[in-house]
DNA sequence: CCAAGCTTGAAACATTCGTTCCGCTCGTGC
DNA sequence: GCACGAGCGGAACGAATGTTTCAAGCTTGG
């Protein structure tokens, strides 16, 4: 018996999804629970986990020993090691990004941290999108004939996704790109019945603001992704939705610009069939 | 001294360092291993927590009496809700997602998912991606001469991502755009003193793999971005690197590629300058 | 149909935990 | 220099925990 008992958590998953069959009923009744509740087996005592998974206290011993423990702490224990060995939290995380040092020779250590950066911005971002700005946008887009993309330099990929994807859900859309200088000619038709979404970070691209505040003054609503309230587009547009990137190596993420974009999308799209 | 005790783990560690200063000498001892040892409190009992703060257990009692709790056990609960708000690992994230009814209406809901999606992506990429294969993919670039790009339909993005970002860091770079279908001219100069930084994902566009196997041809290396090894670009490229973008709401993430998009060129601006 | 063996539930047990209380120590002000 | 009070450590208490035990229930093989 004392060959199993990994006190690694995702070696006693795999063994609790081996082994599940062979157990006995209320045995398997634990196994179960373990591996859909496993916060709850780092946290909870004997007498509140069994009580959610409907057994007694005393099989969660039996549980325990069934697969080698020496006994139910000592299962728990696992559980717990799995909740230390997890990251630490956004707030750390962001601030250890600033410190390290960008100049890693290491790419490995590049991508390390250019994945903590898109991670944290995407976490800030869930954190600080109002539900209800994000309502009165998809209110605005849903409604519009055609809705014209503007992003130039840093957030061209964003308006580039988007003119990929509201195509798809089957939305007129027009991608100014400024191709040739012909910005002002490829917005020279919208008007109330349309809408622009604008995209543009600090240093705020004069283009893009110059674009938009010609489509706000042909009447087209104006729906912007920025980074801050004082913002040129923010003055311009009758919603604006507010994601600042973290920045790594002096680049900044796009990874929260883009989930809003394609949430933005989906969310129009969805408006509009139902 | 009951308006104290906040229930959140950052509100408590903000109180704490306010407050220290006014404390007796013990129970400074306390709030400094409290805040820098925040796991500790979590999970360890009263009397492990306090041997490794080298105080008494009575201390403990004390001290969370002293900023407004009921007891010990009364602000330890306040740590364990920290660890229990902890986003649940990835491979249940990553189920929840599938299972999730991706057709919420609450545009929120798919804030979040798309959210969980990215965050999933980065998080598999940072381990399945290996450091051998990021290091030949840079080496190749950063002896290019010029670096051409080619990402089509749903992949340019990361493409105009790349033409942004590598001549910022002084990197000769040309975007394969196949405006007025002229990519086969634009990249008609590349060769073995060149590269090709290709990206493509199923359903593969068949125009990325001909302009590939074009560049190929000419003897231009070739690194491929794409999401398996039997992706057409794979058979091609010198080297390839695999980016598996979990999906929302039929619409698959960007944010892995877009961070392995950032360490290339950040990587390749380094090596060329060190 | 019966008996052996395993499974299960509940209670009793020992241990460990958080808490409280008491007395000593140190610093401060009269 | 003395008295007072806060701070602190250690022991004792009661509560809660994990564990063990035991008998009843069930399944299984003869």
């Amino acid at each position: 018996m004392q060959i199993d008992a990994p006190r690694d958590y995702d070696q006693l998953k795999a063994l609790l999804v081996a082994r599940r069959p062979d157990l006995p009923r209320r045995l398997q009744q634990v196994a179960e629970f373990a591996v859909s509740h496993p916060d709850e087996l780092a946290f909870g005592t004997a007498a509140s986990i069994a009580e959610l998974a409907q057994v007694q206290p005393s099989t969660l011993v039996r549980f325990a020993k069934a697969i080698g423990y020496s006994g139910f702490s000592d299962l728990q224990s696992v559980f717990r090691r799995r909740m230390r060995d997890r990251w630490p939290d956004y707030g750390e995380r962001l601030r250890s990004l600033h410190e390290a040092r960008p100049s890693a020779e290491d790419p490995a250590k590049l991508l390390f941290g250019f994945a903590e950066a898109a991670t944290a911005s995407i976490h800030r971002m869930r954190q600080t999108v109002a539900a209800r700005d994000l309502d009165a946008a998809v209110d605005i887009l849903a409604e519009a004939e055609t809705i014209y993309l503007v992003g130039l330099r840093r957030a061209f990929p964003v308006a580039a996704y988007l003119a990929y994807a509201l195509p798809k859900l089957g939305i007129r859309t027009s991608l100014i790109d400024n191709v040739a200088h012909m910005g002002a000619d490829q917005i020279a038709h919208a008007g109330p019945q349309d809408a622009l979404l604008a995209i543009s970070f600090s240093p705020y691209t004069q283009a893009t603001i110059d674009l938009a505040e010609a489509a706000a003054q042909r009447g087209a609503p104006v729906v912007a992704l920025t980074d801050s309230p004082f913002s040129p587009l923010a003055e311009i547009a009758s919603v604006w939705l507010e994601i600042v990137e973290a920045d790594f190596a002096a680049f900044r993420s796009m990874a929260a610009t883009l989930c809003l974009a394609m949430t933005l999308a989906v969310a129009v799209g969805e408006r509009r069939a139902g």
